[in-house]
DNA sequence: AACCTGGCTTGTGAATTGCATAGTTAGGTG
DNA sequence: CACCTAACTATGCAATTCACAAGCCAGGTT
């Protein structure tokens, strides 16, 4: 069993590269309030240093050493921008693999705006033809599936 | 921006019922290495204690511990079963909230598959016609969508 | 009754996270 | 040059998480 390897991990040792579950990884990176938070603001668009505080309202530290972190787990990069009369700043963008975690944003997204009482959930549309996006779990002929319709090895 | 209320709230007040982030809710719940191992076990399928721990090779104590607040949470119940020669002991199975979980188990799963070097992936596959199963963005229409694709109010 | 033991409960310590706060740095302008 | 200030860096603190280990409890059997 693949998996119980991740255990055989300690936890002070969660970097180690011997590290085989995708999921223990994944949360690695943005298992964090902060970061989860900041990966959503950057896929919803949000560039800018004092934007990404002001929308997570998270501390200018905790936003510094976090997207410092994201940058180096090659999520997001910095970009130059200089607006008339101010020095040059630096905003963030996602890269390939920070976009790849849309799917993971989402859903997580729609189980608190379902499940939990008093959340504002955000909205999202296809920009093209208009209608509702969110994250589905189907097979590759398109099957949208239950927890029990799917099989595990 | 309504976004902004969860960081009004700090960090020590995040149980507050003002919490207003899906997000930030969801990973209220589930934002911990051990729940969402758990919830990755008990959406594969694991059911008893034992399997609970060594598939996640946390400790007994954090599974106890943790099982519990999952409970508590209504994402898990424990369901009484005895095995013949034994003491009745108890399993835990899915809530709708908990079977609720599948995508983000699966996209965070898919994440780290795809961009977490060395990691091993579970296959995932149809019961009824054998494709291979995932979590994936769309919209109502079906079109699959790419991050820039997406509208957000 | 005694015994066994699975599933906890409890306590300790290390590591991490994020808040609050003070201070620093560097890219501009005048 | 001085000044301004956005974006950090550094520090102290509290809370949380999890590993480790000891101990407890309760449902069975004998």
């Amino acid at each position: 069993m693949a998996f119980a390897l991740s255990g055989v991990m300690r936890r002070r040792a969660r970097t180690s590269p011997g590290d085989r579950c995708p999921i223990d990884r994944t949360m690695q990176v943005v298992g964090t309030r902060s970061a989860i938070l900041l990966m959503r603001e950057a896929l919803f668009g949000t560039f800018k240093f004092d934007d990404f505080v002001a929308r997570t309202g998270l501390t200018e530290a905790v936003v510094a050493s976090r997207l410092r972190a994201l940058v180096v787990a090659d999520l997001l990069v910095r970009e130059p921008y200089q607006e008339p009369g101010q020095r040059t700043r630096h905003g963030y963008t996602l890269t390939d693999s920070g976009r790849d975690l849309m799917p993971a944003v989402l859903s997580l997204g729609q189980w608190g705006a379902k499940h939990a009482p008093g959340t504002i959930a955000r909205q999202f549309s296809h920009a093209d033809c208009g209608e509702p996006v969110r994250a589905v779990v189907e097979c590759a002929a398109h099957h949208r599936l239950a927890v029990e319709e799917i099989t595990v090895e």
